[in-house]
DNA sequence: GTTTAAATTGAAATCCATTTTCAATTAGAC
DNA sequence: GTCTAATTGAAAATGGATTTCAATTTAAAC
């Protein structure tokens, strides 16, 4: 989905649940597009300082939840202690390779793991929403 | 593995490293080994303050890290803001489908789904050296 | 058994990301 | 422009994890 839709489609979701669109929440859903993925609060908060000092992180905090609301963004826990929120605007779903050593994670998909995931829950009687699957390992460039 | 087994395990670590043998950590590890699994912190302080008042969160929380650290115990995260312990002596690995209606936890494997994480880490060159599947869905219970 | 050095304990303090509070500001309907 | 409700951001609160430190306990040496 291009920038321009995730703009209306943020303010089509601010509209239908009676809430404001505010300059800050403009700013942060841009510097968040622009920005790489993976971002914790933090991250985010930290680039928009440098263009905005006057931009506050309990904003960038209830902003980054509104996107998730919305389905703009998806928060994910990889262990570090924070949580991070992926714009989910790109491919239908994928999962995450981590390295171990520098901390790079890599995004990758495979259906014929997505469907054994579906047929093992179905053994037990689940149906399933979501799921979360990461490697953790060594990456390429660290292993040698 | 048996109860007594993991106890001489837990044992000789403490040895090895240098660590002393103490009461509390006898009783942490009693309760955590009788206890259910996916246990927090919190969880096993509360189990084992019933029966012995004086024992320290601190406590707890220490000698978990020394199960983790050992082997007898693996630390997890299902996203609900704090780590769970679960024996690590049972099987040689499983993966969890968590209810998201009643919290439910039950544990699987499946080799096939571990040979296909294999081979698509092998595709982006790197190796794994753990990974962390988790299926979220209704389990059968609450799905009626 | 006694001594002794080092590890352990637990209450309290600290840490740190997340979340909430609240007075001042702003959006947008009228 | 007026008015009401939502929003903002600095600061405080929250909550689980972790550390501090004086008192206690372990276990090795004697």
């Amino acid at each position: 989905m291009s920038k321009a839709k995730t703009r209306i489609q943020f303010k089509d979701f601010l509209r239908t649940q009676g809430l404001k669109s505010t300059h800050q929440r403009e700013l942060i859903l841009d510097e968040f597009l622009r920005a790489g993925s993976h971002l914790s609060t933090e991250d985010l908060y930290l680039r928009l300082r440098k263009g905005n000092p006057r931009i506050g992180y309990a904003t960038v905090h209830r902003t980054l939840k509104l996107f998730a609301e919305c389905g703009i963004a998806e928060q994910r826990y990889f262990g570090d202690g924070q949580a991070r929120y992926e714009a989910s605007d790109r491919d239908e779903h994928h999962d995450h390779l981590i390295c171990v050593v520098c901390g790079k994670i890599v995004e990758f998909e495979d259906p014929r793991i997505e469907e054994l995931q579906v047929e093992v829950a179905g053994v037990h009687g689940f149906s399933i929403e979501r799921h979360r699957l990461e490697l953790y390992g060594c990456c390429p460039d660290c292993s040698t």
